[in-house]
Parts: C-alpha cells; structure tokens; sequence
DNA sequence: GCATATAGTTAAGCCTGCTTAACTAAAAAG
DNA sequence: CTTTTTAGTTAAGCAGGCTTAACTATATGC
C-alpha cells in the first residue's frame, strides 16, 4: 500500500537523484563543447520541435527579438546552425540544426542514455517489467496532465 | 515481460517528458527572480550539499577561484548568501544560503514538486502502489551506480 | 495602391561571467 | 623562524547576452 503522501515523497526523491545526475552531465558537456547555455538550449529546442523561425526562438525563451537573431548569428557563425529563408513568407528565417549541431545534441543525449542503460542492466526481469510498467502509468499522466493545463 | 531495451525505450521517454517539463519550470522560475544561472546554480549546491568555501565552488562548477569569488561577492550583495571566515581556518570563507536564499530555492522546488502532486493525483491505489515500488527499485539502483563510479 | 503590421537585422550601451596576474593573509613544512 | 603552499580578493580586459531604438523588407488590410 502506498498512499498519495508517500509516493510523492519516493516520486521526489527519484526526481533529486535523476536531475542532479542529469544536470551535472549536461552542464559538462555543454562546458566541454563551448557553447553558452543559452546557444545550448536553442540547440535542444531545434532537436526536439525541428525548425523555427526567430520570433519562436524569442516567444519561447522570453527574449527580445533582436536577442534571439544575434543568438542565431553565433549559432550560424559557429557553424552549429543553418539559417534558410522561408519560402512562404520571405521575411521570415527558418533555422535548423546543422549535422554538426545534430551530432552535438545528439551525443550529449547519448551520454545522458548510456546512463539510463547501466541503470537498467542493474534490474533483473522481473524488476524490469514493474519498472516498465510503472513508468509508461507516470508518462501518461503527465501528458495528461499537459493536456489539461 | 519488459526486456532491457525495451525498458531503456520507456525510461528515455519519461525521462524527456520529465526533464523538458522540470527545465521548462526552473527557466522560469531563475528568470522571475532575476538571477544568472551560475548564481542559481551555486544556490542550488548550497541548498542540497550545505555550507561550503569558495575553493569548493570553483572545484564543482570548473572555473577559477577569482570566480568563483566574483560571484559569490555578488550574491552576498543580493543578500541571497552569507560569507562568514571559517574558524577552523582562518584563510578560508564559508557561504551558506541566507534565509532570503533558502526561500527563493524552496519555493522553486515547491513548484516543481506541486507537478508531481498533481502527477500524483492522478492515479488510483493500485498504480501508485506500483509506481512507488518502481521508482524505490530506480532509485536505489541508481544509488548503487554512483557508488561503483 | 497606400497604410499598417510583421519578421528580422544592426548598433549602442550595459551587465555578467570569465580569465590571468598581482596581491594579502594565514597555515603548513622544513 | 623562514619558506612554501593554500584560500581568497581585486583589477584589467574580453566575450556573451540582453535591451532599446532605428532600420529594411515583405505581407496584409482597406
């Protein structure tokens, strides 16, 4: 029996325990290719939405304008972006991920798995399936919960 | 039967729902406060890892000792930290949250936790017994990895 | 077709974060 | 007791990120 309180409290404490682990691997992967956090989080942003223009940049990230174009300029400059005018409206960009940003990105993402792996090599199957199990319950709810709100 | 990868399939995806959902909400709440993010940072180390030196910070985030100093100056100017000599030894400083601080940290962390209240909330008794026994199986097991690092 | 709105760029100016180098003061080593 | 190491501060200088304001170019509304 595990009631509301409690498995907040374990639900919680996973949460500690994943984010510190997670933050110090990207943070020092971020350091270690040289980019800002900011220049990294427009990265993550194209890896996960695709292509954008700059004013999504902006809207997201609560910036002016003007701060996600020369943001842009830098990501173009170091070669991490490509930047194309649309072709259904010639006043906007759309920028998008270089393959040399895609493989940025997605090597920082590997390291981040390659945890999760050793984590579940630690499970025996029966540990595997009600972990398995439990987490697609918390992954719905939480799109769930999304929906919502 | 949840197999190894099968399993690392549903872990990664929690874990993006997670992380995207969790960065969303810390990028918020460090730019209502008005803070940097490395200043958010070494309030979030104080606040899980207690007070420390100026040398500690810069061991942890990988910049320089004249830094690590600046920044701390500049979060005792926010009245967000405290920096007392250490009495064991006298050259040494240590900085610790000051309650304004501990405030600021704690009401982020609220937030984040609300979600998993809400999470939380939508379950019934069955799923959150097996969500708890999932997440104390992860927990642990991550436990058992830093250890063997 | 002309006025207005929208997408983005550029420049000036400010603040933060970082580095290196020079410094003070205290502890440890000999 | 002197030398060396350690902890931290300060100053100069650079780069990044941000803002506002002025600007260009395209799209939209009437």
């Amino acid at each position: 029996m595990t009631d509301q309180a409690q498995l907040s409290r374990i639900i919680r404490k996973w949460m500690d325990t994943f984010m510190h682990r997670s933050m110090r691997g990207w943070s020092h992967h971020v350091k270690a290719t040289g980019m800002s956090m900011p220049q990294f989080s427009i990265l993550m942003q194209l890896h996960y939405k695709g292509a954008c223009g700059i004013s999504e940049i902006s809207d997201r990230f609560e910036v002016s304008n003007a701060a996600a174009s020369q943001l842009a300029e830098r990501l173009v400059q170091s070669g991490l972006i490509e930047r194309t005018e649309d072709p259904d409206d010639r006043r906007a960009k759309l920028i998008k991920l270089s393959s040399k940003g895609k493989k940025l990105i997605e090597s920082g993402i590997e390291q981040r798995y390659r945890w999760v792996d050793e984590l579940v090599s630690n499970l025996n199957a029966e540990e595997r399936t009600k972990v398995g199990a439990a987490l697609i319950l918390l992954t719905e709810a939480a799109a769930k919960l999304e929906q919502t709100q």
